[in-house]
DNA sequence: TTAATTCTTGAGTGTTCGCTCAAAAACAAC
DNA sequence: GTTGTTTTTGAGCGAACACTCAAGAATTAA
């Protein structure tokens, strides 16, 4: 006995989430928000609270979508973190400006964020190391590497080198220095 | 005959580095940084033109600073760049979260700024790689490495490791992630 | 139909921002 | 002094921001 929402939650989170893809969280204002997602300021402060709480949604849905592609390579190990490095470099340089990964264009703006969305990015990042950490592991079993870092050391290496790639991208680097930056990093694997 | 300024530029240029370098381009308004320096807008705005004018400057003063101190530390290649990364990690730990390194940081803050601006930022980037390409040259004439990346692929994987660094640590990454991260990195050289 | 409940609307809140400008103040030259 | 020039002042501009809320619209249960 209620008037049902004319949206399904789904569908606007996923428009949000290009809006703060491409212009940030800071540089998303409620107004695109919601021009992009077909509400009014009233209906997404009613259904999620803030703009903080949408962008949690927002960044999950991404994490979860992305997770999913990597999942459905079903590559192994190596070549699963070469083409994460790839595809990374592509969208970064794709478009004007490129607009890399939410994920990591989000660590950029953590200082200006609250506690609860500082949490969420950093639980986000951690999961990335450990899925790096998992395939470094995987490949050095197979080949020893006892003179060079530790698994840990190189995954958190990649993540590092992930960062600097999306930052150095919006800096107007070249592609063949993104690519240098991923062939060093890789080449600690 | 006219009435002389009451401020040293240099000074105000110094205090205002202080507030950016803390707070961030965008975190720092002008009643922060006219506070600190002592002036009212319109004075800053009489002597620098816009607040993107202000921070040019500062960014100057920044590096100009942070050479003369690596000049003064008097070290080969390969040390001076373990201590480049150790400095760094320090600073970005140093304080309540850290206020990193400004150039970097304003990286970070790239796609919201005017053109000018990106291009000053890019300008200094440019100038620590070729400061990084100059040192990883040095140590490989000593000690050859045919197999590895080539110095040029190396200098840009430092200064990406950096950035990364920065960013990690405003993301709440312990010192011994940073470390791990900069021992990977060095271990190119 | 009626009543109960929930959703949508959009004008409007207060705040903050970068920035401006007319007037006043401070100096130097004469 | 007087005049000419530059700096300082600080109130205030318009725009943008995240966010709110009373009123109306839409739906279901009875």
């Amino acid at each position: 006995m209620a008037r049902p929402p004319s949206f399904t939650r789904e569908a606007v989170v996923e428009r949000a989430m290009e809006v703060f893809w491409r212009e940030g969280f800071h540089g998303a204002s409620i107004a695109q928000l919601g021009a992009a997602m077909g509400l009014r300021p009233g209906s997404i402060y009613a259904a999620f609270g803030s703009k903080e709480g949408l962008f949690r949604e927002a960044l999950a849905a991404y994490t979860r979508q992305v997770r999913a592609r990597a999942r459905a390579l079903q590559l192994g190990p190596r070549a699963l973190l070469e083409r994460w490095f790839t595809l990374h470099i592509d969208r970064a340089l794709a478009e004007a400006g490129g607009r890399g990964c939410l994920l990591l264009n989000s660590v950029a703006e953590l200082p200006r964020l609250d506690d609860e969305t500082v949490a969420a990015v950093r639980a986000e990042l951690d999961a990335l190391e450990r899925l790096f950490h998992h395939c470094v592991a995987s490949v050095r079993r197979q080949t020893p590497r006892p003179d060079g870092p530790s698994p840990t050391a190189t995954a958190r290496l990649l993540v590092a080198a992930l960062i600097g790639i999306g930052v150095m991208s919006r800096a107007g680097a070249p592609r063949r220095t993104l690519r240098a930056v991923a062939h060093a990093a890789l080449a600690q694997v």
